[in-house]
RNA sequence: GGCGGGGUAGCAAAAUGGUUAUGCAGCGGAUUGCAAAUCCGUCUAUAGCGGUUCGAUUCCGCUCCCCGCCUCCA
C-alpha cells in the first residue's frame, strides 16, 4: 500500500484514490519570464518520480503541471527586453522543454497555460461572488473575502490571527482586510494591451492564484487526488487555491498535498541577490543530465537538498558504479524487460529517450520488493537507490544476467539507468582527444604490453589519464571510460 | 513573534525500541606485470541533559544549534 505524506494533515497516510485505480495529480509549474533553475529542476524530477511510480503501480495517471504565462514578473521582464509577453513567453516554455528533455522528464499529460484559462477563471470568480467569498473593492481589483472562508489556513497550519500579528507593513490597496487577495486585477494603463481581458468586472487580468483553482478543476475535476509544487507553496499560494476552489464548488478539492524541499547551494539558500542561482542549462554544461536527475533522487524529495560540486561529483562516481555493472554483464535482449515491452509507449512518453511503458518487472523477487517497499513508503527514493547498488553488488560478485535485467528495469521507474552503459561511461565532457586518438592510444599501449615494455605501457596510460581517459584492462581486452 | 522541518560516522544520505543501510573517501587483503574496475574484510555515527523501558539513535520532556514559511519565489 503506497503511503504519501501530506501536508494537509502533516502524516503519511495510505494513498486511497477518489476513484479507484486512477490518480489525478495536479502540480505548480513554472512562471515563464527567464530560464528553469535548479529548483525547478526539482519540481519537475521529483513529480516525474512519482508519475512513472504511479504507473509502475499500475496506475492510471493524469498529471497536470500548469504553465503560469501571465503575471506581474513577466510584464516586467516583457517591458525591459521591449518585446510582447507572448514572444516572452513563449522562448522560456520552449527553453523549459529542452531543460526536461535533458533531464529525462516525462512531459506531462496536459501542460495548460493561464491565458487559454481566462474564461473558466472568470467563470470561477462569478461563483465566489455569488457565495459571497469574492467583492469588487474600490480600486478595482475583485478580491477574495479570506475571514468568510472557514477554514482558511488549514493547509500552512497558520490561522488568521497569527497571520494578522505577523503581518508587514501594508498599503491599503482597496481590501477590506489586509489579508484578502486578489482574485482579478483591474487593467492599469501602463500596461500592455495584451494583458487586458473583458469581465463583468471590467478589463483586467487573472491574480496569481486563480489560474491553478480553475485549470485544476476543469482537467481533473472539483475533487481530486494529488496537488504538489515547491514548499514555499504551501503558503499562500496553495492556501489560497483551497480557499477558491473550495468556496467556488463548496466540496473537497483536493485530499493529498505534496510539497517538495527547497535546493540550498554550498549550504545557502540559492537566490540571486546571492548570486548563487543556477540555471539548469548552466549545470547540464558542467554535469551528465542523467547525474542531476540522480543527485536529487539520492535525496528524499521533502528534505533539503544541497547543491554543491562536490556532491555533484559523488553522486557521478556512484552512477558510475551502477553503469560499470551494467556494462561487465550486459543485459541480454530477451532478458532486457525494459526495452524489450517498450513498444506501447504513449504519444508523451514516446518522446523521451529511455523512457518503457511497460514495466514487466517480477515483483516477487526480495530486491524488488524492498525496492518497492521503499518506493511505497511516501516515495523513499534513497532507499530505493540502496537497493539499486545491492543489485549492482550481486551482478559483480556472481555475474548475475537476472540482476542485471532487474537493475536496469528498476532504475527505469526512478528514469535512471537507461542508456548504453558505454555511452554514459564514455559521455561528458569531451575532453582534448578523440574518440579515435584514444584508441590509438589503447592500441599502441597494447602493443607495448606484448612485448613487456611497461614503461611504454604505463606512460601512455598516465598520459591518458591525464587527459581524463581511465583505462581497464580485463580479460576481454581495455576498455575507457571518462574520469 | 507565530507556524513548521531538522541535527546520524570524513562527506552525502536512509532506517530502526535490541540485529550490515547505501554511495564516495580511508585502511587491510584477493585479483592485476603495475594499475583501474571488481570482490572480501575493516575503521569513523546517531547535538546535549533528563525521563519512560530489561534495553533508545529511535518514544517523551527540556536545552543548544540549523533551516523553511509568515513578502514574489519551486
Amino acid at each position: 500500500m503506497l503511503k504519501i505524506y501530506n501536508t494537509l494533515t502533516r502524516n503519511k497516510q495510505d494513498f486511497i484514490p477518489v476513484e479507484p485505480n486512477k490518480v489525478r495529480m495536479y502540480v505548480c509549474g513554472m512562471t515563464v519570464y527567464d530560464y528553469c533553475h535548479l529548483g525547478h529542476a526539482r519540481v519537475m524530477v521529483v513529480f516525474d518520480m512519482a508519475y512513472r511510480w504511479f504507473k509502475a503501480s499500475g496506475y492510471d495517471v493524469i498529471y497536470v503541471r500548469n504553465i503560469t504565462d501571465i503575471d506581474d514578473k513577466i510584464i516586467k521582464r516583457a517591458g525591459e527586453n521591449k518585446e510582447s509577453i507572448h514572444v516572452l513567453t513563449q522562448r522560456f516554455i520552449d527553453a523549459m522543454h529542452e531543460d526536461e528533455r535533458g533531464l529525462g522528464i516525462l512531459p506531462p499529460d496536459f501542460e495548460p497555460r493561464a491565458t487559454q484559462y481566462v474564461a473558466q477563471m472568470l467563470a470561477m470568480i462569478a461563483k465566489l461572488e455569488t457565495n459571497g467569498l469574492a467583492y469588487l473593492a474600490a480600486d478595482g481589483d475583485v478580491n477574495y473575502a479570506v475571514r468568510k472562508f472557514d477554514g482558511y489556513g488549514k493547509l500552512s497550519g497558520k490561522s488568521l490571527e497569527d497571520l494578522r500579528a505577523g503581518e508587514r507593513v501594508n498599503v491599503n490597496d482597496g481590501k477590506s482586510d489586509p489579508l484578502d487577495f486578489v482574485l482579478w486585477k483591474h487593467a492599469r494603463d501602463d500596461e500592455p494591451e495584451e494583458v487586458k481581458w473583458p469581465s463583468p468586472w471590467g478589463r483586467g487580468r487573472p491574480g496569481w492564484h486563480i489560474e491553478c483553482s480553475a485549470m485544476g478543476s476543469e482537467l481533473l475535476g472539483k475533487h481530486f487526488d494529488i496537488h504538489g509544487g515547491g514548499a514555499d507553496l504551501q503558503f499562500p499560494h496553495h492556501e489560497n487555491e483551497i480557499a477558491q476552489s473550495e468556496g467556488a464548488h463548496q466540496c473537497q478539492y483536493v485530499n493529498y498535498w505534496m510539497h517538495n524541499g527547497f535546493v540550498r547551494v554550498d549550504d545557502e539558500k540559492m537566490s540571486k541577490s546571492l548570486g548563487n542561482f543556477f540555471t539548469i542549462r548552466e549545470v547540464l554544461k558542467k554535469y551528465d543530465a542523467e547525474v542531476v536527475r540522480f543527485f536529487i533522487l539520492r535525496a528524499h524529495y521533502r528534505s533539503q537538498l544541497n547543491y554543491s560540486d562536490a556532491h555533484l561529483n559523488d553522486a557521478k562516481g556512484a552512477l558510475t558504479r551502477l553503469y560499470t555493472a551494467l556494462k561487465t554483464i550486459p543485459v541480454r535482449p530477451e532478458l532486457d524487460e525494459t526495452t524489450s515491452h517498450s513498444t506501447r509507449p504513449s504519444e508523451n512518453a514516446s518522446q523521451v529517450a529511455g523512457y518503457v511503458e511497460g514495466w514487466h518487472i517480477d515483483w516477487n523477487t526480495p530486491h524488488a520488493q524492498r525496492f518497492k517497499a521503499a518506493m511505497d513508503d511516501d516515495f523513499n527514493t534513497p532507499e530505493a537507490i540502496a537497493v539499486l547498488f545491492d543489485l549492482a553488488n550481486e551482478v559483480n560478485r556472481i555475474q548475475s544476467f537476472d540482476a542485471a535485467a532487474q537493475l536496469k528495469s528498476l532504475g527505469a521507474t526512478l528514469g535512471l539507468l537507461q542508456r548504453d552503459p558505454q555511452a554514459f561511461l564514455q559521455g561528458g565532457a569531451e575532453g582534448d582527444l578523440s574518440e579515435a586518438q584514444i584508441n590509438a592510444q589503447i592500441a599502441a599501449r597494447i602493443a607495448a604490453k606484448q612485448v613487456k615494455n611497461y614503461a611504454e605501457s604505463d606512460r601512455i596510460r598516465k598520459e591518458l589519464l591525464e587527459a581524463g581517459i581511465v583505462l581497464e584492462d580485463s580479460a576481454a581486452g581495455t576498455t575507457w571510460r571518462r574520469a
